[in-house]
DNA sequence: CTCCCGCCTTGGATCGATCCAGAGGAGGCC
DNA sequence: GGCCTCCTCTGGATCGATCCAAGGCGGGAG
């Protein structure tokens, strides 16, 4: 049954087929895909021969065939946030990575996509349609959750890192990381290293995820019979912004401490530091969030809220496992707890 | 031709296949296809027609049966080296980011993938054999490139960003970013400002890209007639040992400006002037490499060799669909020129 | 020894799009 | 009018793995 008599040769050009090893294994094509999907049906002895053919050939089986076949790709969709330079987020490359990681050992790829332009919906769609994924990881919640409701309604399984801020019903797997946890974290690290005047920078009010943050510092500055009035900025998350609003709070505040929603934040707070001649964490601690590679490296390093990434990445595959077994399966919620850095800043 | 009927409902989870598209529009399968593939072989009222069905129905072609059939994917495989924490490099997260942006326009997708470990091979295979992907993307070139005689050998497709260093006859496409002229610019640009002492700090001798990137230092301020002796530093690609390695340097040759093979090494001497109360820009000049965001926020501002990954890119997009659409193609090899974002730091 | 039950194994059908060879029809030329 | 060419469109076969229903075989019970 050679095709071209190409299996005469050993160039390894053309991949053998499942048919090709059941000829050589002297056994049925249905019996060489159970040795492969269910070698417990196979009587042992069969099983040895069947693998030895697959391990002569160097038999691995056609994705596109078994895709068809099955209807499934193994592969999950994940859509890059046009980037934003200037900023300091690092933390979605960790989530890649992670992802990229775990997914491996469920047996998954990840497929990234762009969109064209702000519409988060963009892309979503072909993908779904021509059934090139088997799933997506949403991400973008920074404002809210529009896909969440447009997936859902086209049927289509996936898992987000974000909660449903703002569909409180929402009935689709999450997980997320719980902001106000870290930021209350941070706050009562400052706390404890005596600063009573700590100040908030976070950002525009449309923000779900800034205001969760912002709880947090709320929470651990008034548990402590501390005022905030007066001690809060809200505005775009750039370094310019972080600089600017740091230069009016202590200015007006007289702040001792600063807690960011982000690094970015953290790193404008940093310039206008520099500029009076102050020095981070002897004259003025500073806690930024994401403990991107920025508060890694930068002089005398800055203290950051850390978010587990590594753990939100094995959760959200193994919801996405979930969910692909059982279609009508909904995730509970996950919140993860992060942890905080300590570094010069603080 | 209905299946269970499921036609009747006006459901989106079912999606319509080829067959119910030329049911609908009254011609067979072949002219559908044709109306997707090559719509000029119908005629205009036909296509009209056809075109008019696949939007009622909102057809899309699925992925897998197309997969199988024409023995393509349309995805290309990236593999994400593993992430080294406390460095500053972002210049793989602008790769993919351009990657994958430039690839939706040319109709692929990228897959990631990893490696288990330090194997650069590690993940090819199995997907190469399992025609999971049409061509690969290969960037990790630091240490030469190892992964590019391995696919040769198994006549896979792939184009490098890094040149073949070690090997100077191969004959595959590649893209890549002259490291020498970048470093050249950039030491050009401090000679400029009037300073003669200028130190290298770099990686080990091993590393084609550390010694192509030396290179262009060395260049620059021989040509000066000015001496390169007791001026330079060779180590790991780390913060501490730019830090270091900058003290030293300051000590034993009071040099006034350095240029870092990368911004990670340049922070390094960030570290060292804080300490010492110097002020980068004002006391002592600095360059990094990569432009990294860290460059970009950092106070006052690293001045950085930026690397045109948006250029690279569209250059490795175009190899690889020579590539993929003639299989003997054999790239000519581009050698993109860097920038210098000028900023506070010198 | 025969029959029945399970465990393996088998060959045909199938997933959905594309390749291929050829049919059908309109138009041009002699 | 007959014949040929060109253009459009058609139906069967195909890619390679998996699903399905049924066949073969061995062992135990009767």
């Amino acid at each position: 049954m050679e095709r071209n008599g190409r299996a005469a040769s050993r160039v390894p050009t053309f991949a053998p087929t499942l048919a090709d090893v059941a000829e050589r294994a002297g056994v049925s094509r249905q019996t060489v895909s159970n040795a492969v999907n269910n070698p417990d049906l196979l009587r042992p002895d069969t099983l040895a021969r069947v693998q030895e053919a697959i391990a002569d050939l160097g038999y691995v089986p056609n994705r596109a065939a078994r895709n068809l076949r099955t209807r499934a790709s193994h592969l999950v969709g994940l859509r890059l946030s046009p980037v934003q330079e200037g900023t300091a987020n690092a933390a979605m490359d960790r989530f890649v990575h992670s992802l990229v990681w775990t997914s491996r050992e469920a047996g998954y790829h990840v497929l990234l996509f762009s969109g064209e332009g702000p519409d988060p919906l963009e892309g979503y769609e072909d993908l779904l349609r021509s059934t090139a994924v088997d799933a997506f990881v949403v991400t973008d919640t920074f404002l809210g959750n529009p896909q969440a409701a447009w997936l859902r309604e086209r049927r289509a399984p996936f898992v987000a890192f974000g909660r449903p801020w703002d569909d409180a019903d929402a009935r689709h797997p999450w997980v997320d990381v719980d902001g106000a946890a870290g930021t209350e974290l941070a706050t009562r690290h400052l706390l404890e290293k005596g600063h009573t005047r700590i100040a908030w920078i976070g950002w525009r009010k449309d923000s779900f995820i800034g205001e969760d943050r912002r709880a947090g510092w709320t929470r651990a500055v008034r548990e402590h019979g501390l005022s905030t009035t007066g001690m809060a900025s809200r505005v775009e998350d750039t370094v310019w912004s972080g600089r600017e609003a740091s230069a009016v709070l202590l200015d007006e505040a007289r702040p001792t401490a600063f807690v960011c929603a982000s690094d970015t934040l953290a790193m404008g707070v940093l310039h206008t530091l520099a500029e009076r001649g102050l020095h981070p964490g002897r004259d003025i601690a500073v806690v930024g969030f994401d403990d991107s590679q920025v508060a890694q490296v930068v002089h005398p390093g800055l203290t950051s809220v850390r978010q587990p990434l590594e753990e939100v990445a094995i959760a959200v595959v193994r919801a996405l496992e979930d969910l692909l077994a059982t279609p009508s399966y909904v995730g509970e919620g996950l919140l993860l707890a992060p942890a905080l850095t300590v570094r010069g800043s603080s």
